[in-house]
Formats: structure tokens, C-alpha cells, sequence
DNA sequence: TAATCGTGGGC
DNA sequence: TGCCCAAGATT
């Protein structure tokens, strides 16, 4: 069964894998670890659509790891803006310097999950796919295709455990890469979350959830809760053809971001209100803006006539303003003060 | 274990 | 249009 599997999955992938940037070049066996890495960092839940442009931006201003180790974490950061989980731009550089002092990139799945923001599942990837290293690769597209392979119906997170050994279970000991990447494949292009192409998937007759009913019910995930509704203010404070611009400190929300001076809003509660120098402030609108866990509505407001604020930060050109990398709750604000 | 941490595509 | 979801890591 195991060697079948993975026999029809293959067939499949040789016919019809995708050609994406960070694959390897043909001719070449394995793809550059580099880009492999960094196509991975890029992809933690996030869509390839949404991948490709900031994934091309990045491999063409800082072509090798060395390179990004050199750029500077506010560059990296202002480049990463508008893609999400600033986390992962943070542990990037963090990640590329400790490559750049070891002299090369680790190549075994143990090492490279010291690597900060490499967890079990890019780990395995990067030695898989660049190292061509038998790992098991499971992400969320692999536990969808796996749970209904084995009509898995314990219900998440409880049945990853299950989904780890059955993955296991199925993968080669050659085509390391390949195999994880046809799993993956399959997952988002015929195996997918709310309508399964069964007709057209390579391993219709190996699949127990198809043979048992309907594989759209499996995997079986937890409900989820709903998203609190916080208020806020955002000030946009203009001098001379600039803008006072902040950097977000810390590792919580947007942390290491760019962003306009606000009231400490958060998750756990709404804003004080309070504005970060005196002055008459002239309300321009409010934009909302949904997270992954809370939802922001935050209105704006608008000094014309400030004195320079006391707290850290820089007048940035507004002919400049796409470079300053402000996250979309931020972009969506200075959106509203230029149009005001 | 469960919460935290973004965003845009696709339906 | 609102909601589901995505090549998860970290604490």
C-alpha cells in the first residue's frame, strides 16, 4: 500500500507539478537551500499568490544568505511589510546571520531546527527538499490530503499524531523533496479543503475517505471562536512634506514594524485615547481592520499644526511613504490622511 | 495545551 | 460580502 502511494503521487507530480520560482532549475537535482529556506519562511500560512512578488523583491535585493545577513533588520522588516507574522521577518535576519557565522547552511533536519522560526514542519521541508533527506513534511495541506487517505476522524489537533505516523508511513526513501512537494501540491490543487476534485486525484482508489463516504467532512477541526471588536486612534502628525513615523518595539503585535503613533490598543483591550503631543486633532474617519484573532476599528486623526513629539521616532517624506514598510492596518490609515 | 501572531485569495 | 483558509512557530 505504502509503496503505492507514494508510486501514484510521484506519477502525478511528474506530470503535472507546478513551476515556481524556488523549485530547482532544470538540470539541477536540488534547488538552492537558500531560497528553499526562505520560500518556506515566506509560505507559513500564507498563499503561493501572496508569496511570489515578496519572494522575487527579496531574492533580488539580497541574492545569497550572506547578503541578507549584511542588510540591516529595518530594511529586512520595511520589505517583509504587508505579508504578515512579523515574527518570521524578525527570526529571518536572526536566522541568516547564524547561517552567515556558521559558513553554510546546516543540512540536517536536526540542525536546522536550531535555526530561529524553523519549527518541525520547515525543518523538514528544507532538509528534504534542498538536502533531498527522507523527512516527514506535514503541513496543513499534508494532514487534509493524509486524514482522508486513511479516513482519519479524530478530530484536530488530537489526530496529528495519527496524521505523523501515517505520513510516515507513506513516504520514500528517494524523492525526498519531490514527494513532500507532490503532497503539497495535491493538497491545494485537487485534494482541497471545501471541494476534493476526487475525479481527477491520482489517489482515488488508494483513498479510504472516499471509499468510506465524503472525504470534504475529514480532517474533523475544532470550532473556532469568535473575534472581539477593539477601538483605537492612530494620530497622523504632518510637517513639511513629512510624516512622524514610529517603530513598533518588542515581538507582539507588528513589533519591529513602522507604524503611525496610537493609543495602545491591543487585542486585549481598546486604546486610552490619549494623543501623543497637544494640539487641536481633526478627525478624518475611521478604518477597520480584521487580524487573527481580534478585529481594530481605528479612528484617525490629524495634527496640522504639531510641535516634534517627545517619543522616539522620525519624520519620514510622504513622497517616500510606500519605502517606510508600514504594515496594512497602517497603510489603510495613511491611505485615509492622503485622501483626506 | 492553547493562545498569540497578519494578510489577501477565493468562493 | 463575509467568511474560510493558508508550505506554522513560539511561548
Amino acid at each position: 500500500m505504502a509503496a503505492i502511494v507514494s508510486e501514484h503521487l510521484l506519477d502525478w507530480y511528474d506530470a503535472h507539478a507546478r513551476d515556481l520560482p524556488w523549485r530547482a532549475r532544470p538540470g539541477e537535482p536540488l534547488p538552492d537551500p537558500y531560497r528553499v529556506w526562505l520560500s518556506e519562511v515566506m509560505l507559513q500560512q500564507t498563499t503561493v499568490a501572496a508569496v511570489k512578488p515578496y519572494f522575487e523583491a527579496f531574492t533580488t535585493r539580497w541574492p545569497t544568505v550572506e547578503a541578507l545577513a549584511a542588510a540591516p533588520e529595518e530594511d529586512v522588516m520595511a520589505a517583509w511589510a504587508g505579508l504578515g507574522y512579523y515574527s518570521r521577518a524578525r527570526n529571518l535576519v536572526k536566522a541568516a546571520r547564524a547561517v552567515a557565522d556558521l559558513g553554510s547552511f546546516p543540512d540536517t533536519e536536526e540542525d536546522l531546527r536550531e535555526l530561529p522560526g524553523l519549527g518541525a514542519y520547515t525543518a523538514a521541508a528544507v532538509a528534504a527538499i534542498a538536502f533531498g533527506q527522507r523527512a516527514v513534511v506535514v503541513d496543513a495541506n499534508v494532514e487534509r490530503v493524509v486524514a482522508r487517505l486513511f479516513a482519519l476522524k479524530e478530530p484536530l489537533p488530537g489526530v496529528r499524531k495519527a496524521i505523523r505516523a501515517a505520513t510516515d508511513a507513506i513516504a520514500p526513501d528517494s524523492r525526498a523533496g519531490d514527494f513532500a512537494q507532490a503532497m503539497m501540491d495535491l493538497g491545494s490543487s485537487i485534494c482541497t479543503a471545501r471541494d476534493p476534485k476526487c475525479l481527477l486525484c491520482p489517489l482515488e482508489r488508494d483513498c479510504r475517505g472516499r471509499a468510506e463516504g465524503d472525504p470534504a467532512l475529514l480532517p474533523v477541526k475544532a470550532p473556532k471562536k469568535e473575534k472581539p471588536v477593539r477601538q483605537g486612534r492612530a494620530w497622523w502628525i504632518e510637517r513639511d512634506g513629512a510624516v512622524w513615523l514610529v517603530r513598533r518595539e518588542g515581538t507582539g503585535m507588528l513589533g519591529g514594524m513602522r507604524a503611525l503613533p496610537d493609543d495602545g490598543w491591543s487585542a486585549k483591550g481598546d486604546g486610552t485615547g490619549e494623543p501623543p503631543i497637544e494640539g487641536h486633532w481633526e478627525a478624518l474617519g475611521m478604518v477597520r481592520h480584521t487580524f487573527s484573532h481580534f478585529a481594530l476599528e481605528l479612528t484617525v486623526q490629524r495634527s496640522a499644526a504639531p510641535e516634534q513629539p517627545e517619543r522616539a521616532g522620525e519624520w519620514w517624506p510622504l513622497d517616500r511613504l510606500e519605502e517606510a514598510g508600514l504594515p496594512t492596518l497602517f497603510a489603510k490609515a495613511a491611505r485615509l490622511a492622503l485622501a483626506s
